[in-house]
DNA sequence: TTATAAGGTTTCCGATTGGTAACCTAAAGT
DNA sequence: ACTTTAGGTTACCAATCGGAAACCTTATAA
């Protein structure tokens, strides 16, 4: 007796995957940290490194400058000396906030499982 | 003039880091796409190798093992000939939609965006 | 005049990933 | 007798990732 494959597509059948969409943004080591952060209003490159102690300079950089390519995060630089550097999220980057929610909110019921 | 460093915690501190917690689950390849289409019920390993092309036979294994290590899929081997497996979501694997909902979701506005 | 601050960049390196392709088992169909 | 099927496993390989540490600039403060 084989089983026959269901040929049918799953009942969740994304239009050219969505998933993978968003993903592409919150893939990188400590993405979804520093969208959180950032969740609380603006912050400054060291103000990050304090919040996210683990994450490196080189990494944080590149994460920055990956999430403002993409429009999710903006970069200003102020006038002060040494000149200091605000990230803040945009309108597209504030749309990811409940992802980051539905994230976390889920991670505080797996510590509860694990406890 | 100096910017001082704002000391202060930023207003959003995840209390040992739930995001990391939930993001250990979500972040090897294609995970989010396989949670996705588990969602919509059972499904076998070749019917989600269909529903996931690119996906590697090495890395759809992968995959699962760990899903199933950590509580969030489940794996039932029917009797047939030869034996067929059935992967579906824990509770906990449940848990997860509204995530990969919430995923798909701003997937979805991205795409507008660059359209 | 030397140190410090902010916000990086660069180089080097090892570890981790993920892909490809070959292989495996046992039973049932042809 | 041979092939197909389901569900993998294994070995090998290249690319990517991310960490550590050193370095850079320019203006002010000590």
């Amino acid at each position: 007796m084989v089983l026959p494959v269901r040929k049918n597509k799953s009942p969740n059948t994304p239009h050219e995957c969505p998933l993978s969409q968003c993903m592409a943004i919150l893939g990188g080591a400590w993405t979804p940290n520093v969208l959180w952060y950032l969740s609380g209003g603006p912050r400054r490159f060291s103000e990050l490194q304090i919040d996210i102690p683990p994450v490196s300079a080189k990494v944080l950089t590149t994460r920055l400058r990956d999430l403002e390519s993409k429009g999710v995060v903006s970069r200003n630089v102020k006038p002060t000396s040494p000149p200091s550097v605000e990230y803040a999220l945009t309108d597209l980057g504030q749309e990811l906030i409940p992802v980051i929610e539905a994230i976390v909110e889920v991670g505080h019921k797996i510590k509860l499982r694990t406890e």
